[in-house]
DNA sequence: CAGAGCGGTGTTAGCGGTAACATTAGAGCA
DNA sequence: TGCTCTAATGTTACCGCTAACACCGCTCTG
């Protein structure tokens, strides 16, 4: 028996007689063969490897991406190799993604917050498969051929926020930002100024953060001393948003009762902030997942698109008609 | 000049005259030549490559250790496969284990938190390095040889917790636990249940969460509820302490003049609880680097032993002494 | 009944590196 | 000057697998 007969069986190749491959089988079993995936990927320049950059994964988000994409991926037979990256470096991100590309990755996903990320990402695009994950600014337009690029809508996530505090009846609606070079900060403050503009309301406040709790506190401490005080304000992050909830709480602003506000992520435990946190939830594990199916499309040479998911409003008791 | 000097020249073979290394570096740079590493790898048998099972990665901890060992492993020149799965199933990390010495990997580290997944590790152990990430029960005796454990010390964290309620003069400290199955759960819970002991108090009251907050919400409403009141609760994890200092708030139990509360994580946000949270933290991006280091460690040769990292309490303004 | 066609299997030649050994040229020494 | 010795480079033989082709014996067809 040849070791070619051997490699058809494993390889579930047809052509092989029931009988053979029985015998094959029972003798892999008894030997405890296994097949050397180095000597594989060199005869066949595959490896069932997929390269993952995420960029800042110490987020809550893009760390619940990567566990979508590596469930998805090894679902569909792949598995995954990981590298994360500081948000600031594009070098980092370059060199990473070379790296997979000399690996011998089938494909890499890059899971990106900020522009310089998407710009190195973009740059390295095109030798292999790529799948991004962001909300660039400029989509489709600009990305290399073979270059997909994904995420969940901001836009559409503060829109939701924002549209549910104007159907209250609220008619100032403050903004606390996550930071200025964060794409999805960018969105979610852009998308806040365009519903307000297009209600033919004045743009609220707009007060700088950083996503962390501390800078929220900061910021909820200057809101409640506005003169006079929104009636709601759209908070660009929840981590940030329990920090305002205790700044108000401590400065004796009632929420919903003087002021409405909504969060963003639906990270773990807002449910049980006080007041449980009105948000936007993302479904960042099915991100992943679409991000996988798109990856292995190119990969098989299908034609694959952008896309974005649409995330979903989730009312608690943190908004309410202004009084 | 034959393959073999660039061969030298890429891996800093000291015997290549200085001109002929040049000659060849410049040649590689002008045509972007790349090195394949699976023809290295099979040459080899050496792969660069670590595998990492991690253990229920929708956690803060565990997902927060991934990170620390990614990075700590690309510092030292490794890259690093991973591998996501369920708390319940041995199968499932047998399976990625196996996987992982099939490819080929270096070494592996198994991030575990229940008593199914750390003895799944320890049968696949033994062929590779391999380090183990987990409060088991029964430490090192049991740990086949090339097998190391490590984890930061939940025992000590609990005790931490405790000690500081002690400290404050309070007599009757509930706990709330995490799932029956984890074993920091079960770790805290001893600990706990020996600090009281060793003070010569009675046990105090015993509700079972499952680290979600609204499971620390339903315990919270339970607690509301005794009579007498304990003066202090510790929480098994910080996001059951938001459900428990929520429920505490409704029922008009005040925290902390009526009862002090102590959580355990540190996670993102609590420090603007209502109040801030005074809690345990560990530090998870550090358990992964010393993780690496004692995995490389057994890679090269070198002896290796299991250790335990001391978490820190973080006190802030849910405890007070009693009234 | 010869030849084509085909399913099942074996043979051969790489994939792109590295280890080990072979070779060469120049330095050092008697 | 001839010899040994050594540092720098070249040659060869794999690492373990798969693609491509060769081969064999059978069935089917004219």
């Amino acid at each position: 028996m040849s070791h070619q007969t051997v490699s058809r069986v494993i390889n579930g190749h047809p052509s092989v007689l029931p009988a053979t491959r029985q015998r094959v089988q029972s003798a892999i079993e008894q030997l405890g063969y296994r097949r050397n995936y180095a000597a594989r990927a060199l005869a066949t320049s595959r490896t069932d490897v997929l390269g993952v950059v995420v960029v800042s994964t110490n987020l809550y988000g893009p760390s619940r991406t990567l566990l979508g994409i590596e469930q998805a991926a090894r679902e569909a037979g792949y598995w995954v190799s990981v590298a994360s990256v500081d948000a600031d470096s594009g070098t980092q991100t370059e060199t990473a993604i070379s790296h997979f590309m000399d690996q011998g990755v089938d494909g890499v996903a890059v899971v990106a917050q900020t522009a310089v990320a998407v710009r190195a990402a973009a740059r390295m695009s095109g030798s292999r498969p790529m799948v991004l994950v962001a909300s660039a600014p400029v989509r489709s337009s600009q990305a290399a051929a073979g270059l997909v690029e994904i995420d969940i809508d901001q836009w559409l996530g503060a829109e939701l926020a924002v549209q549910h505090l104007l159907e209250l009846g609220h008619r100032s609606v403050a903004h606390i930002t996550g930071p200025a070079k964060d794409l999805h900060s960018q969105a979610r403050t852009n998308s806040w100024r365009r519903v307000l503009a297009e209600a033919g309301l004045p743009e609220g406040p707009l007060l700088a953060g950083d996503w962390s709790g501390e800078s929220g506190y900061q910021a909820g401490r200057e809101l409640a001393q506005l003169e006079p005080l929104p009636t709601a304000v759209f908070v660009g992050n929840d981590t940030m948003a329990q920090g305002v909830l205790r700044a108000l709480w401590e400065a004796g602003v009632s929420v919903p009762g003087d002021i409405s506000v909504v969060g963003f992520d639906d990270s773990p435990g807002v449910d049980q902030a006080i007041p449980p946190l009105t948000t936007v939830r993302q479904d960042h594990v099915a991100l992943g997942a679409a991000c996988l199916e798109r990856l292995i499309a190119l990969i098989e040479g299908r034609p694959a698109e952008g896309f974005l998911l649409s995330p979903n409003l989730v009312v608690r008791a943190s908004t309410l008609r202004p009084a």
